[in-house]
DNA sequence: CAGTTATACTACTGTATGGTAATATAACAA
DNA sequence: TTGTTATATTACCATACAGTAGTATAACTG
């Protein structure tokens, strides 16, 4: 269960009377946030950095070599993630090592993984349902 | 504690001989599936819908009036939210409405809301100490 | 039936951004 | 110094998509 510390409800929307809690009544500064933080994650590429980084802290080399991706492309998104604050970038003399700076990122994608799965579960038994009503006829 | 059972993790990429568990070995297709769904929450449209169907089902209308966005687009983007199943439809005569089918999706909210706000807390922190060194010269 | 209301769809425009090639920069080596 | 390697930046193209005006459809009313 999640018990939510966010400060972020202290910035509501003064337009809205309501007496509810939580993402209802979030200012649109708050949404915003919310949006940005999302479509950084919105990205197959970037997703796959991060896969990449889960064992640890790896150079730019060695994440384009693991995701196959294009050098300028690999800069590009590790700058999208830098600023974001989700990985962390640290120069070690000729390298330069990035790592997630908050693991919470792999919480996260755990639990959108499990709520697709479930989806694709749900959906998949939908199918069966229907095929086996069309046999019956 | 997140517990995985996502049946995604069963759809690794073959090609990856990594002993790991979890998103490090996570297929194309189920990133690609990821990036799908965060893109869906990208928006802040979006994003201002779901907050309005926090407090219950609602008819198109409704939602065009509390989130002052345009009918047209408020479609639009109610399609995309339906065809993702984070919101079921469902016709009453002349009106449509419009529910959360997963209340999973304000869990997430709240988590990401809660990183953003620590996230925010510690940056005005760093700037606090910041300037408390300049002041200090 | 015609008229009204609620919702969806189509076509279009402007903007944002992913990918890439070329170039720049920075650190090290000889 | 020059050369090499690692990373970042710039400029460009192509695609995706949010927003909107106009139109279409569908359900109800009289």
């Amino acid at each position: 269960m999640v018990t939510s510390n966010s400060s972020l409800n202290k910035i509501y929307d003064p337009q809205e009377q309501s007496t509810e809690c939580g993402i209802s009544r979030l200012s649109p500064v708050a949404i915003a946030l919310m949006a940005d933080f999302f479509k950084v994650l919105s990205e197959p590429s970037r997703l796959q950095i991060i896969c990449t980084l889960k064992s640890g802290s790896k150079n730019v080399s060695q994440i384009i070599n693991e995701t196959g991706l294009g050098q300028a492309n690999v800069s590009k998104h590790l700058k999208v993630l830098t600023q974001a604050s989700i990985v962390a970038r640290s120069q070690q003399g000729i390298n330069v090592f990035y790592q997630i700076s908050n693991p919470f990122i792999f919480e996260l994608c755990e639990l959108v993984c499990d709520s697709i799965s479930i989806q694709i579960e749900e959906q998949s038994q939908k199918l069966e349902h229907l095929k086996a009503i069309q046999n019956s006829l």
